[in-house]
DNA sequence: GTATTTGCAAATGATTTGCAGTGCT
DNA sequence: AGCACTGCAAATCATTTGCAAATAC
């Protein structure tokens, strides 16, 4: 991917912490502002907060980045990408991309509400098969 | 609804805080905390926002409501009833429940996924068709 | 009567803002 | 050069906590 490009083609200019934010999330798949401050402090040691969340909003207004607004955790952000939904763990909050078909859905959605559907979000929460086994072990 | 015996069942001691919380979400349909502060001080004028946020905390845990959060918007709050989705018109704000049929969806997902799967969240985005109809004549 | 809950005020945590200096184009 | 971006510190907004008085059971 070249995020240069990506930033100029939405107008903004290319910074090196706005290609550190987007290469650490891009190569970590999803990411809180926390951690990615943390990652990016590795490149850009002397990134703030303050930025981040400036280039957070402004990258998530020219639809290169994503909010994942998540049950009982912070948000997440993501490159935006294809439509796909989101499986969560809430014991070891594991949180991974799954590939769901939902177009019917959606279609059947937008004729009886008459909505113009612009996006979806579908979070699944469960138990991931190893705290499954883990809880079988100490329960 | 009798919120009292709601209360009881999950061993929350009865009080008109609470049970004014549950009348007026459940009147509402969805609501943020401070919407409901706005509305419940209408009937116990002197409630305080630490008591809202402890109460709809202990009634999210004792699984009487459910915390929606929502792209963009503030977390709404709502009575907890059978599984269903939400339409989000990104113009106006409007925010409805839907009927939706992802039961064979989640199966699918259970099985490739080995999640034990506990509930799921699924907002749709869009534009009602009023914010159609005005954006036509606006824009 | 005891334990829980309430409401206040204060503390903490999260996010945003203002601004001087820096860097992109 | 000119405007947008950065990083700091301060301001604001959101949520949580501690505690004395009130209430549920």
């Amino acid at each position: 991917m070249n995020f240069k490009n990506i930033l100029r083609d939405s107008d903004l200019k290319v910074t090196l912490q706005r290609v550190h934010i987007l290469e650490i999330t891009h190569s970590l798949g999803h990411i809180s502002i926390d951690d990615l401050h943390v990652e990016v402090k590795k490149v850009s040691p002397n990134i703030s907060l303050a930025t981040l969340y400036k280039n957070l909003h402004v990258m998530v207004k020219a639809n290169i980045l994503k909010e994942l607004k998540i049950p009982n955790l912070k948000s997440k952000y993501e490159i935006k990408k294809e439509p796909h939904a989101h499986l969560l763990c809430s014991t070891c909050n594991e949180f991974i991309d799954i590939k769901v078909d939902i177009e019917n859905v959606l279609k059947s959605v937008a004729t009886t509400s008459s909505y113009k559907i612009n996006s979806s979000e579908l979070i699944i929460d469960g138990v991931c098969l190893s705290c499954q086994e883990l809880k079988g072990i100490n329960g």
